[in-house]
DNA sequence: CGACGGATTTACATCGGTGTACTACATCGG
DNA sequence: CCGATGTAGTACACCGATGTAAATCCGTCG
């Protein structure tokens, strides 16, 4: 059997709830028996049963992270951030996958994983206004991503808008006209893929150019299979167009790979434009303008107010958007 | 309050027992017995506390995966499908990075997460034979990738040595001769870098073509930015090579951007091949040869072994290599 | 008809920590 | 010298499930 809080406590001379009182920080303990069962604790190679803590306390330090995929290099590279985040606060990020499926969003919603994490980095896309009621969870929560407008919890949003009209502002100023789309979902009103759409149009709007519907793709899960689908599609329309946003990057990186292919040349005779700066966006040929939308500003903002959450804070929900930053690389402005 | 199980047999007017035997499917329940818990935890929305259970039952069923970092896609890509696999059997995944750091590596060891978890499917970088002895945990435990030979435990390998040789063989096929490798560890005699040189090696000796020791560069922590950098050290030295194997697809893919940077032609001058199959082989310019260790395959018999050592199998250690498969793209082969 | 054996269900202790309440001793101000 | 306050440590019940062992039910058999 493992070694037990009791078996430390024995070893120290001290009784058991001394030992979780070390392990805790309580303050009130003389120095000299911290050291002994420090001591103990060391020479029993005693780790904490975190299950027995929790069943008691109620805690657990362990965060769940919901995301579709760990294959877009987005939700990866945001993961990667979380954890490092999550560390300096001493917690431990359960990393839940939901395939972008509203039934598997919704699950993880429903006392996530049985009780045992303490806290939800939430990042659905799969969900409407809707379910908002789904979202009045017991345990505290932030939202990642901006699929849910005004609801009870806590958001720490991509700047979408500004990001996507700065891209496509750099765009027109290029000269480029004919601007496709690739990414969008028609059905939906609320969701990424609409809000970045709904400022690409405002943006040409901005500049008199009409917004171009026939040149608008969707473009099914975003992976870099469906940019390439979709720039497919678009080119077999025979419809003209000397600029492409793409979405996502991986979108964006598909529709590179399909253009290339057909000899039409990146940004000579179309530029293209992704979103989300994945480290990938600085070493493709040709290496790709994108809008960095802030992962570790992302991650690090909601891990700090869900810790906040966590320790009992009730106030106002914070809606947060974090700063973007344009990237203008070769696709879009060539080689020099 | 949340909803207990002693509230789910109140409702169905049997005992808390008899919920748990509902729960863990005990064979001996009358079927009427069983519709009626099952209407009382629907009806009440019970989720089943793990910490509970796992205090009194081991079980969790939660395993844990140890990867260096998700931001490699290899990794990333793994991560979903042992996620995929686990899920088959009921069991949730923990991500959990470590960094490539021995240190982070030997802590993910020692009772992994405070006794939460029941397996644990780990891939370390920086351990070394040394470190055997620190294998043998209580823990039941399958070790993917190949760091360290014939320890105490169940072992799922990349089949390094002919995938290697396989795509080294393709190279001097299309008459290759000035072989470069990029990403080698000098330090190391173990590990995925010593394995996948020695391989390369052995190949070029079959074909009676001596190996230039001068054309190996290390390559750091295989990111896009070391194969890059790794590339434009190569070319400092202004050796003339036709040929570069980089030891993973993020460092061939760094330095495919630093050659195209140079204005140096994929394949025509210089042909590229990496090792992983990462989605963005796929889509890349020019499309990389590589070698696909075949990870759906990997995840699966890793989970599949693990299940059985948690299910208290104590046979003979098993080590399995999976199937690779090279894939000629355009990066060797040109675009026809 | 009572014993018998398998099917079904239950009572109860228990896993390993921690919240609560309580004891004990110092120190301090008046 | 007394009560108040602060510091240090402990006893004990209890969190929510499940293993164990024992009780109850019920059809079958001699």
């Amino acid at each position: 059997m493992a070694v037990t809080m009791r078996d430390v406590a024995r070893e120290a001379g001290v009784s058991p709830k001394t030992v979780s009182n070390v392990m805790n920080g309580y303050p009130y303990i003389r120095e000299e028996t911290r050291t002994k069962v420090l001591a103990a604790i060391d020479a029993l190679g005693y780790r904490m049963n975190i299950s027995a803590r929790n069943l008691k306390s109620g805690r657990t330090g362990i965060i769940a992270l919901a995301v579709p995929e760990l294959s877009n290099p987005y939700f990866a590279e945001l993961a990667d951030a979380a954890i490092e985040a999550a560390g300096e606060h001493g917690l431990t990020v359960m990393i839940e996958t939901t395939g972008a499926d509203r039934d598997r969003e919704l699950t993880a919603l429903a006392r996530p994983r049985g009780h045992l994490v303490d806290g939800l980095l939430y990042s659905p896309l799969g969900l409407g206004p809707e379910d908002v009621d789904q979202l009045r969870t017991p345990t505290p929560m932030v939202l990642l991503g901006e699929r849910i407008f005004h609801g009870p919890v806590d958001h720490v949003m991509i700047d979408n808008v500004d990001g996507t009209k700065a891209v496509v502002r750099h765009l027109l100023d290029q000269g480029r006209r004919k601007i496709a789309v690739i990414g969008i979902r028609p059905g939906e009103a609320v969701g990424t893929a609409a809000i970045r759409y709904g400022a690409y149009a405002e943006t040409l709007a901005e500049y008199g150019v009409t917004v171009p519907t026939d040149l608008a793709v969707s473009g099914g899960k975003w992976h870099r299979s469906s940019g390439a689908d979709a720039m497919e599609e678009l080119l077999a329309t025979g419809q003209k167009f000397d600029a492409v946003l793409a979405l996502n990057d991986t979108l964006a990186l598909g529709a590179v790979r399909a253009l290339t292919a057909h000899g039409i040349r990146i940004p000579d005779d179309v530029a293209v434009a992704g979103f989300d700066n994945i480290d990938e966006a600085s070493f493709s040929s040709p290496t790709l303008t994108t809008v960095d939308p802030n992962r570790v500003h992302i991650a690090r903002t909601a891990v700090d107010l869900l810790v906040k959450r966590m320790a009992g804070d009730d106030s106002e929900h914070h809606e947060i958007i974090a700063p973007y930053q344009l990237h203008l690389r070769e696709s879009t402005v060539g080689v020099d």
